[in-house]
DNA sequence: GTCGGATGTAAGCGCTTGCTTACAATCCGG
DNA sequence: CCGGATTGTAAGCAAGCGCTTACATCCGAC
């Protein structure tokens, strides 16, 4: 992970951007308490003391380092629900570089985590999610989604418990979709479909 | 919480519970690793040298202060799924002394609070809603329920999200029910009922 | 009464944490 | 080729952590 190029001996973007990839690795797989600066700057192969030179401090960091690519641009509003379910379900490797959602899931609940929930997962999932339905309530319902959303990841992955942890994706995701049916249903046709 | 009776000085075992007692409060409230062992005993008004001589660590006071009710033996199991969502949707004030739930909300993923997860709710709870359906996949539907429970406990009440958390509790009782009712749904009448 | 064990207290040890400081090594424009 | 700015390094500081130790204080059995 992040190992230099040995031509240049001297880079600061270098060196900057491993440091990045470095936080938001660990911060994904060990959450934000247990990650420690020097994990981080081992990790990147850097000196620690450069961290808090290019960043200041852990949490602006922690805010660079997940402020990332979200799979909504590219997703139809449609399909966000078995996307997201898809997602969950992947093989395994939740450990990987994307997904912030690990980095809160396993963190305790700082607001430094919550608002990445808040704000990045509730207003923006939340709008595509409410637009799927109708009802007065539509927010409320795409509320109650991203919680199953965090409750399936928070066990399958983060607590791995059985038999969820080993049950067949496809088949799983597909009880959960036939469930939210009932909840982000629509009772008019939409206007141009 | 935990002020001694005055008229007793020294009483190993009232001191002991108050530790217990202050120590189930702020785990729930703060989570294990947020929750230092200084804080608990001053929260029981008792020295914390004496923490150590009465549970060992602060890891075997955790387990101690956890291991509490559970409201599965009050519960009809056709019930559990309301009563659950009933005590998430309480009025507020998760702070109290029930629910180890959010202990392990609050805390990191360590194993230590992810076997309370796992054998508590998972086990227990898991086991009731499993007899609910006749699917050959109740117990992954089980988990899935418990998953949306986490998840709900998580959004609304650690995160505090909005619009969930502000939501009426009853209306959104019942959408999660009706959405549980297309997983724990039987196919054939139970033979005595 | 007194003595020994039970109970409570103060102090601090060793370690880890986020962060800072003082300094060495390197690069690059002139 | 040299001097100043940039980049990297080592060491350490202050604070907080779980836990231990040494010691005062109380109480009940005899």
């Amino acid at each position: 992970m992040a190992e230099e190029t040995p031509g240049r001996r001297r880079d600061a973007a270098a060196t900057k951007a491993a440091l990045l990839a470095a936080a938001r690795e660990l911060f994904t797989e060990r959450g934000f308490e247990r990650t420690t600066v020097r994990d981080i700057a081992a990790r990147a192969g850097a000196n620690q003391a450069l961290l808090f030179r290019y960043f200041g401090s852990k949490d602006a960091l922690f805010q660079q380092a997940m402020a990332s690519k979200n799979l909504l641009a590219e997703t139809p509003p449609e399909q966000l629900v078995a996307v997201v379910l898809a997602r969950l379900f992947a093989p395994d490797a939740p450990t990987a570089e994307d997904n912030p959602l690990y980095a809160v899931l396993r963190s305790a609940a700082h607001e430094r985590t919550a608002s990445v929930v808040r704000d990045d997962l509730g207003e923006q999932y939340g709008q595509v999610l409410a637009s799927l339905t109708d009802a007065e309530d539509a927010d409320v319902r795409a509320d109650l989604v991203i919680a199953w959303w965090l409750g399936i990841g928070l066990l399958r992955s983060v607590l791995g418990k059985e038999p969820l942890a080993g049950a067949d994706p496809a088949a799983t995701a597909a009880l959960v979709l036939r469930a939210v049916a009932t909840l982000l249903e629509r009772t008019e046709q939409p206007p141009d479909a």
